[in-house]
DNA sequence: CTTGAAAGGAGATATAA
DNA sequence: TTATATCTCCTTTCAAG
């Protein structure tokens, strides 16, 4: 379970371009295409690397428009935090939810084609959820950063 | 640089899962193997899809706390939001930032290994950066929901 | 860990239907 | 547009140092 310096910038190599071959990172890693194969495996099996996925370009499929939403429940009970929680995993536009500490409930990062989308999400699907007490949307003007990369070498 | 349904199909199980055969897609869309092996290259060449990368589990690698951190700058010339958001990018703890409209101008969303980690990105990396005016820190409890999947299919 | 070998499979391209 | 054939390279496993 512990990772070496090797593990470390293997993970590096994999986060940032998944379809090297072995020999590719081998090279990169100074090691040889059989240990780097083994450790790709090992990685694998122990859930380090969750899956392989293709990564999209928002703006060329026109699904460019990300908003933040804070997003407040009018009571904390267990049952309606569990029953937030499902509805919110079944919307395919809800790319994250975080349960938060400090003044609201959770924070949705949205992701929809445009303004006129939002609205129509908020109001037939969103706010269609019981027991949401107020949200507060901000929108993304321009998207500065954005990785999937861990960091794992600081 | 239109797409039919077939592309928008192949687009979805690329993102869910980029590591099947060209063999397996087809069968799932109902394609020859040929054919969908065009269209995967027709969309890495229109830039569709970015790059194929590895999601790793946050927990397994010690790096699961993670903050959204409101920034605002003291004054929003152009020079300190070029300079604030150059600098931001060098950061490998800052996964994600994003201009805000609203209160605050930034959100950045962080991933580190625990507080300590955090009480040290923010002393010696964020408020170091010239021109930040104010910030505003929320943990995360539990991540609900995480995914790298644009909603293609409705 | 390394090298080397060997089988099978998939990627990539060309050609025919 | 599909299907078929081909070639090459990669993946995967194994043995031995």
């Amino acid at each position: 379970m512990m990772l070496d310096i090797h593990d470390l910038k293997l993970l590096q190599l994999l986060q940032q371009n998944a379809k090297r071959t072995t020999k590719e990172y081998a090279h990169r890693l100074g090691l040889s295409t059989t240990a780097v194969y083994e450790r790709i495996k090992k990685l694998e099996r122990q859930g380090m690397v969750l899956h392989y996925v293709a990564l999209l370009d928002k703006k060329k499929v026109a699904l460019d428009f990300v908003v933040f939403c804070h997003v407040r429940l009018t009571r904390h009970t267990q049952a309606n935090i569990g029953y937030f929680e499902r509805e919110v995993m079944k919307l395919p536009e809800v790319m994250e939810c975080h349960h938060l500490s400090g003044d609201y409930d959770y924070l949705l990062k949205i992701v929809v084609r445009d303004m006129e989308a939002y609205r129509h999400f908020m109001v037939a699907k969103l706010t269609a959820i019981e027991h949401i007490g107020s949200t507060q949307s901000s929108f993304t003007i321009k998207e500065v950063k954005h990785t999937t990369a861990l960091p794992l070498l600081p």
